[in-house]
RNA sequence: GGGCGCAUAGCUCAGCGGUAGAGCGUCCGUUUCACAUGCGGAAGGUCCCUGGUUCAAUCCCAGGUGCGCCCA
């Protein structure tokens, strides 16, 4: 028996336990099937789960699961990264805490550090998916930093560095300070912070009193200018194009320059130009040949480059004692406000410095070509589409991708160098050993590069490198290229973009090809949910509390395409209250002994009421295959959520009540296995959305030859619908719904039965109320049926129904001016759709364009608003 | 500056060329033998504004207003 009310906390460990172990997340066991694949967007190994990712994850679970029940081989390949900058971090703080730093390790002890870390508490967001339900195939779990990815990156490092399209180079990279490394563009936060424009004078050489104003927002790289440059139109400066001027504090020279960067809008028009920290100088300075000068150090310390007295100073300090010096010089014309835009480091916080450094770079113009085209050509689609063109616009942008890392934790790059420098990039040290021997002509001392590869470089392997490539296996083979990626819009450039290049070039087929762009989950006034706000919803809270199923229900509910969800708690209760209307549902049927039977052909139905259910369950099973496999999961729970509350619960349960109470042996019969088969198939339909609880119930309310997560998806044929069935029914509910309505506008209370008679029904409408009369009677809580066909007496109320009006004679209980006024306002509104509807059919244009279904439409709403216009008046009358 | 998205019930959101929907909230009734985490009922909407296309626009198009996001 199961028990008064679903109580999730003490089913879901056990129930994924009992799918775990029981191997049902296992792929590769249906040889002969189609595979069905998804590769895991691989968490950070530091990270712990949080709303987006049980989204995702939701989202993920659900596809899994439909096609797992649909008899796909499916494989969700489940998988964490390394997380390289995040990662160290971690550690280096637990380091700071003992008062050791990473250098006091050395690079060996330290990385065998992180390996221990990551063994004792790394990756509890595996375990935490776990309890949202992810039915991923952890046998298969991979790890970026694992010995068969690890081989994998190593490979196509140095692949493509024997084509050409990894090269090193010594340009400006976006420096970080603080954590001593370069970092991507797309790990450079663009942040708008108010601050000044300073306007610096910087004489002309060789001209005494004549000065050239340059503004700046950063004084202090002042230190390494080496030009100016005013815009080669700027008639103002023409005659100084090719002089020079003299760097205050300095002494050095600058030339003048003419450059099209010079904006004769902006400030004087003439801009400072440092070629060695600002990425548009150092453009200037390639075309015009300027020197470089490097006045800050790794920490963003100034240098011996620049004059002693500012030596040592940090950048912001050199700053004050710069525009001060300046100051005392007289050669600051003014100060503004200015809010301008400052790139900040999205892991460290801090003000990212353009430094210039050797680092390794991949080409990714090149790579995106093909990447491009698959997405133009339709072998890759974006879901929603327009993504595409945030796709789009970035590929065709691409700037280089800096790869290398100044950080221990990480894939080395497998890069040696040779006593002058020579760079020999090999799988091995002995293979470098031996190509710098055939290039040297003798054995000589390598040393190898120190830094690490992007984390991203490895994640772009991920949905070949997770199935064994380098190795040619069966996996691979059979997996590869995977169906659909599910991700957020936020990392299309960083992760989506790049498997697509690393896929076409190394396996030269797309990763997927659908990419499911999903929104992000905000709280429920829309902001992002962040720590710093304080409006974070935990998951695994809400796991705790409404259950798993309820949050996946919510999630997959909330899952508009091109929406983000905004979480409430109050919609989380309310589908936590659907998990215990479905397990209300089954307890009732359990009570009633309803069970779907072995071999049962729901086509063999006799009783209407069953022949409709039927129907109704098969329509509900084609819609919700439908929504997932177009990927809209809203429409998917929307429609099993109604199919279940609104149609099964709410109607069908009740219409059998007294059937099983009552009914002939045979209907009795028909009506438990019907009951049985309609609500195992609701189970399976709810299934990928709540595991748990439908798979409890599937458990308990049976024998079961396999757990339901490895049952069969119902698909169901058309010819279970049966139209004058659901006539029928549809008739007798809005029968009862009528009646109900007007009790309850009448006032009549709920404890009072009262009789009801029909007038001027039809045949087939009598038949129907005499077939459905301990069902009507029941749910609109009636004395019983009259015989129909008489007299109205006065005060009674009626109700007009298709060809019929409703009697039922209530004068004693009723206000009559109540309801004449109710059947005045029903003869308005019917008066009202009748001459709207007169207006449209005696409108030419639309009797000779609008299709001839509408036309007919229309004419039969207005026949049916006539004869209820005829009734009421009548009804009116006689009251 | 470039790009994208959104505007529908009190709130959060679906929908969509042909009669405006859900959840929550509100109000009324209700402890009926699956379920008060329930049952029954109701109220509540210039579908942001202005034009256009169309027989017909909440929906398509253009412009405007407001809000959000991404990129530079």
């Amino acid at each position: 028996m199961l028990e008064k009310s679903y109580r999730p906390q003490e089913i879901e460990e056990k129930q994924y336990r009992l799918w775990e172990e029981s191997g049902a997340f296992a792929a590769g066991k249906r040889h002969n099937a189609t595979p069905y694949t998804i590769v895991i967007p691989p968490p950070n190994v530091t990270g712990s789960l949080h709303m987006g990712h049980a989204l995702n994850n939701t989202l993920q679970d659900v596809l899994i699961r439909y096609e797992r029940m649909r008899g796909r081989d499916a494989l969700w390949q489940p998988g964490m990264d390394h997380a390289g900058i995040a990662t160290q971090m971690v550690v280096e703080r637990q380091l700071d805490a003992e008062g050791a730093s990473r250098h006091d390790l050395g690079r060996e002890a330290f990385i065998d550090r992180v390996w221990a870390w990551k063994a004792e508490s790394g990756g509890t967001i595996a375990n935490q998916l776990r309890r949202l339900g992810a039915s991923c195939d952890w046998e298969r779990e991979r790890f970026t930093m694992d010995e068969g990815l690890s081989r994998a990156v190593l490979e196509v490092f140095v692949t493509l560095y024997k084509q050409g399209l990894i090269y090193k180079d010594k340009r400006l990279v976006n420096w970080d300070p603080k954590l001593h490394t370069a970092i991507s563009d797309l790990e450079v936060e663009q942040r708008e912070i108010q601050g000044h424009l300073w306007h610096i004078r910087y004489p002309i050489e060789g001209e005494e009193g004549r000065a050239i104003v340059v503004a700046t927002t950063r004084p202090e790289t002042m230190l390494g200018d080496t030009a100016v440059a005013v815009h080669p139109d700027d008639d103002r400066y023409r005659d100084l194009i090719g002089r020079y001027a003299v760097l205050p504090l300095v002494g050095r020279l600058l030339r003048i320059v003419a450059d099209g960067h010079a904006d004769p809008e902006q400030g004087s028009g003439a801009v400072k130009i440092t070629p060695a920290h600002d990425f548009n100088d150092f453009e200037v300075g390639r075309r015009h040949d300027l020197e470089l000068v490097n006045v800050l150090d790794e920490d963003a310390v100034i240098n011996h480059a620049a004059p002693e007295a500012y030596r040592g100073l940090d950048r912001y300090d050199a700053r004050d004692k710069v525009v001060a010096d300046l100051e005392a010089r007289g050669l600051v014309e003014k100060v503004e406000e200015h809010t301008h835009v400052v790139p900040y480091g999205d892991r460290s916080g801090v003000v990212i410095e353009p430094w210039l450094t050797d680092q390794w770079y991949v080409d990714a113009a090149t790579l995106a070509k093909p990447a491009i085209e698959a997405v133009r050509s339709g072998r890759t689609v974006f879901v929603p589409r327009h993504w595409e063109r945030t796709y789009f616009e970035w590929m065709e942008n691409i700037q280089p991708w800096c790869v290398s890392r100044q950080l221990w934790w990480g894939h080395q790059i497998p890069a040696w160098y040779g006593p002058d420098g020579e760079i020999f990039v090999e799988r091995t040290e002995e293979e470098a050993r031996s190509a710098a021997e055939a290039h040297y002509g003798k054995s000589v001392e390598l040393t190898r590069d120190e830094d690490v590869l992007d984390t991203w470089f490895s994640s772009a392997l991920w949905p070949f490198s997770t199935l064994g490539w380098p190795d040619e296996t069966p996996e691979l083979e059979r997996h590869y290229p995977t169906d659909v990626l599910v991700t957020g819009f936020d990392i299309i450039f960083f992760w989506v973009a790049r498997m697509m290049m690393m896929g076409l070039h190394f396996m030269d087929e797309v990763p997927f090809h659908t990419v499911y762009i999903h929104a992000l989950v905000r709280d429920e006034k829309g902001q992002k949910m962040s720590k710093s706000k304080g409006n974070i919803m935990d998951p695994l809270a809400v796991a705790d509390g409404p259950g798993a199923d309820a949050l996946r229900f919510t999630l997959a509910a909330m899952a508009a395409q091109g929406r983000d969800v905004k979480l409430s708690r109050s919609r989380i209760e309310g589908y936590r209250n659907f998990a215990t209307k479905l397990w209300n549902a089954a307890r009732f049927c359990e009570m009633n002994e309803c069970r779907d039977v072995n071999g049962f052909d729901p086509t063999t139905c006799r009783l209407t009421v069953n022949k409709w259910i039927v129907g109704e369950v098969g329509r509900l099973s084609r819609r919700v295959a439908e929504e997932i496999e177009a990927y809209r999961f809203n429409e998917a729970a929307g429609a099993a959520y109604r199919g279940t509350w609104g149609t099964f619960c709410d109607w069908y349960l009740e219409l059998i009540k007294s059937e099983l109470q009552n009914g002939t042996a045979e209907a009795k019969a028909e009506t438990r296995v019907v009951a049985g088969w309609a609500l195992d198939r609701i189970l399976q339909l709810l299934h990928p959305f709540m595991p748990f609880v439908t798979e409890e119930l599937w458990q308990q309310t049976g024998k079961r030859e396999a757990m339901l997560i490895e049952s069969a998806w119902p698909e169901l044929s058309e010819d279970l619908v049966d139209l004058s069935a659901d006539a029928e029914m549809d008739w007798v509910i809005r029968l009862i719904s009528e009646v109900r309505a007007v009790r309850a506008e009448m006032n009549v209370p709920a404890k009072a039965q009262i009789g009801l008679w029909l007038n001027g029904a039809g045949e087939e409408n009598l038949r129907r109320l005499k077939d459905h009369a301990e069902a009507i009677i029941r749910l609109a809580r009636l004395e019983g049926i009259l015989e129909g066909g008489r007299e109205v007496p006065t005060g009674a109320v009626q109700i007009v129904l298709d060809d019929a009006t409703i009697v039922l004679p209530l004068s004693e209980i009723i206000d009559i001016a109540r309801e004449r006024e109710r059947l005045s306002r029903e003869l308005d509104k019917a008066r009202g759709e009748i001459a709207k509807l007169d207006m449209k059919l005696s409108n030419r244009g639309f009797l000779a364009k609008a299709p001839e279904h509408v036309v007919e439409e229309q004419h039969e709403r207005k026949r049916d608003a006539e004869s209820a216009e005829l009734r009421l008046a009548a009804a009116l009358a006689r009251l």
